[in-house]
RNA sequence: GGAGAAAUGGCUGAGUGGUCUAAAGCGCCUUCCUGCUAAGAAGGUGGCCCCCCAAAGGGGGCUCGAGGGUUCGAAUCCCUCUUUCUCCGCCA
């Protein structure tokens, strides 16, 4: 049998099953003509093999005119054959060259298919909330939404963000900007502890990196591009992390390898501006501490299970209550074959904030990005499965933070875990 | 930003138009021999793709930084790009 890992972009797998691929595709939100596809393909394949086997005909009789006296009449006789001869293999490598364009062009607008575990559904509302961790009851009687918050605007200044940058680009300022570090330092901290190496990385990447990671062509409208030297802000540490081993072997006994990235993000969120995006809710720039784990496909799945775990324990050391989604078919991201969402509950908003996306993305990634390992057992290589999670997303959970631990003189109380790092200072005052 | 040099397999490194099917060495794998903390002998040694095949396997193409060009034929000649190194300039 043939063993499907949760991908459609195994070629083999494909042709042979194209009617289960369709349907998993459609499953999800994206508009993809398989069969178009496949016609390519095997234009393509008929393409490549014409080419190849007049290419050999040349080879051979290339090593015939090499023997040959070059003053002979048979050498100079044969010319003329041969020049036909490449002639044709110059159209030919051109078809080719012009299906791989085609062919290529199609094989990255299919997405990732989902795995038989994810809901089916059509949009957000169809997610299935899994588990609520911590009481939501429990947060500060005096929770209002941060950005109501009386010294919101001294600490995190929205409007000169705007006038330097433009909207969504704030300053945090003093403590508050303290409090963004130690954040930071903690996130990393932990994920140092869960066995995760650290990663300072490039946050400007270039069109093949982020072609690999899926952001390209999908999600081209989101990122800031930088026309002059075709470079792509990140929306994302996922992208810069993943393509480290993009064009590599990995060995098998190097599996798995867990990595992690504070970066700032960059997002353009176009289209997406007029609701739920006060504040810290939604920004064009803010920091992410990134988990990324490249893994045998064997153990992908119960490898995201520990991912998740990972970043939950974040939310557990924060004391802040979140609720575990697990993202159905219709909502799943284009290269993502399982996903599940951490959502903190913002008290004073009385609502649930995403701060973490944790995904497995089966051989997606890794087959655009040709990341491979090879197996002891035989010897030959194979696609690694990637996963990605938020450990976390900085502004929200400090969103959490401001309104759940708000006390009745206006200061918040800083969670135990955060003290250290704050110096010692329990209270933020602004 | 300017000038010059360079890019060959896991690594070092030969190779300037035709057995390059890429020398040699190192490394690695297998086997053998010796037998004591190591030495020797023999063989093997990547990746991607196409075709045949149920499979095992077989046949073929591509791969000397990338992409074009010249040529019957390109690692080799020409062009463009990328990267690295040296020097100059600028700079945290």
């Amino acid at each position: 049998m043939y063993k499907f890992h949760g991908t459609m972009l195994d070629l083999k797998f494909l042709r042979k099953n194209s009617d289960f691929v369709k349907t998993g595709v459609a499953k999800k939100k994206f508009k993809v003509d398989i069969d178009a596809f496949l016609n390519i393909d095997g234009e393509r394949r008929k393409a490549i093999f014409e080419y190849e086997q007049l290419r050999a005909k040349q080879k051979q009789a290339s090593d015939k005119m090499a023997q040959m006296d070059k003053s002979s009449t048979e050498f100079s006789s044969s010319i003329g054959a041969l020049k036909q001869l490449s002639a044709r293999i110059k159209e030919l490598e051109l078809r080719v060259s012009e299906l791989n364009f085609a062919w290529n062009e199609a094989y990255l607008a299919i997405p990732n298919i989902p795995h038989a575990s994810v809901p089916i559904g059509k949009s957000d509302k169809d997610n299935v909330e899994l588990m609520i961790s911590g009481d939501m009851d429990s947060v500060s009687p005096c929770a209002v939404p941060h950005y109501d918050i009386p010294w919101f605007s001294q600490a995190i200044d929205f409007s000169r963000g705007a006038k330097v940058s433009g909207a969504g680009f704030p300053f945090y300022i003093g403590s508050m900007s303290r409090l963004v570090r130690a954040l930071v330092a903690f996130f990393l901290d932990e994920a140092r502890s869960n066995d995760y190496t650290e990663f300072s990385t490039p946050i400007l990447v270039n069109e093949v990196s982020a072609t690999a990671t899926g952001q390209l062509p999908d999600k081209e409208s989101q990122m800031y591009h930088d026309a002059q030297d075709n470079l792509y802000c990140i929306p994302t540490a996922e992208v810069p992390v993943t393509n480290f081993f993009r064009g590599e072997i990995l060995s098998e006994d190097d599996l798995p390898i867990y990595r992690c990235a504070y970066t700032p993000c960059f997002r353009r969120e176009a289209g997406s501006w007029g609701k739920d995006v006060r504040g810290l809710n939604r920004l064009h720039q803010f920091d992410k501490v990134e988990l990324v784990k490249w893994c045998h496909p064997d153990r992908s799945f119960e490898e995201l299970e520990k991912l998740r775990a990972d970043a939950e324990g974040i939310l557990k050391k924060l004391e802040l209550p979140y609720r575990v989604l697990l993202i159905c078919t219709g909502d799943i991201g284009f290269a993502h074959a399982k996903q599940y969402d951490l959502e903190v509950w913002a008290g004073g908003q009385k609502r649930w904030l995403e701060v973490s996306s944790c995904s497995n993305f089966t051989d997606f990634q890794a087959r655009r990005g040709d990341i491979k390992f090879k197996k002891k057992s035989d010897g030959k290589t194979q696609h690694v499965h990637t996963l990605n999670g938020s450990g976390l997303a900085i502004p929200r959970v400090l969103a959490a933070i401001l309104e759940n631990n708000l006390q009745s003189d206006g200061k918040v109380k800083l969670p135990e875990i955060l003290i250290p790092y704050m110096g010692g200072v329990a209270y933020l005052e602004c």
